[in-house]
DNA sequence: ATGGTCCTTCCCATCATGGGAAGGTCAAGG
DNA sequence: CCTTGACCTTCCCATGATGGGAAGGACCAT
């Protein structure tokens, strides 16, 4: 199987493929003798692993730990729990972050009239984030 | 106003603004005979408007854009407002991806024994996403 | 005048991904 | 047998926003 339909495969483009490669996180393919990379079915396995831990957000080192929590048959469940544990926290303090912008700018849109006049809570807020809002 | 007075009181750093000015976000500003940079008053007011519009999820473009709405005095707060929807929507949109990631996430931690033996589910889902669940 | 703190510009790194150029390879069809 | 088109190779560059740090100049207090 040559890169491009290893890529089709696991839904890893091919550019993203050698770059994987490149930085370590999955091993070198076997090579034809004119240099093409040849995957075989095992290959893509492990790149569908790869794109399914960055679909859950996993940065691509992390995905290096899962990937060797996954070759390691010895691993207690208990260590990648505590691994997907972490993660989802992360994920959640991420997620209160933007919903504190999100909650910050509709209650600004709300009081704002939103027709043809100039005056805008909105800029105002952004312009003195102390004063705006006082009348 | 040196730089770094500017920076703590605009709360940007002196390095990012030195960046602001040099993709034209900012205007430059004055400069001694000695080549340092002169801020007044009216620059870290600016500096704060920029500082406010990234933490509440803009991007720099999207700032650019707030500051030229700021800067019409003729704009309608209908503009704005459109725009800030916009830009809540954006946020929405982000907050249910990563939701989904956690939730998914949760699941599979929820149903990981997490002790001393190796089977793990949250393995198994990246290792074959369909497959991991069945019996 | 000396030292410490500020300032200047310039280059490099991050993280994950894509774009594209220049050139080699392979398979199909004339 | 040769051309054509689709694939592959490596290499460099760009993104977005930020920080790190070097080399050198400026300012100020002792």
């Amino acid at each position: 199987m040559n890169i491009g339909e290893a890529a089709s495969a696991s839904g890893v483009s091919a550019k993203m493929i050698r770059y994987y490669e490149s930085i370590g996180l999955i091993e070198p393919p076997a090579r034809t003798e004119a240099g093409y990379r040849v995957y075989a079915g095992e290959d893509v396995h492990a790149l569908r692993f790869v794109k399914r831990a960055r679909t859950l957000g996993f940065s691509i080192e992390e995905t290096r730990e899962l990937l060797a929590l996954w070759h390691d048959k010895s691993r207690a469940s208990a260590d990648v729990k505590a691994f997907a544990l972490k993660h989802i926290g992360e994920l959640e303090t991420k997620i209160a972050e933007l919903q504190g912008m999100a909650q910050t700018l509709r209650h600004l849109a709300h009081n704002c009239h939103g027709d043809h006049r100039p005056d805008c809570p909105i800029l105002e807020d952004l312009a003195d984030p102390a004063g705006a809002g006082r009348h």
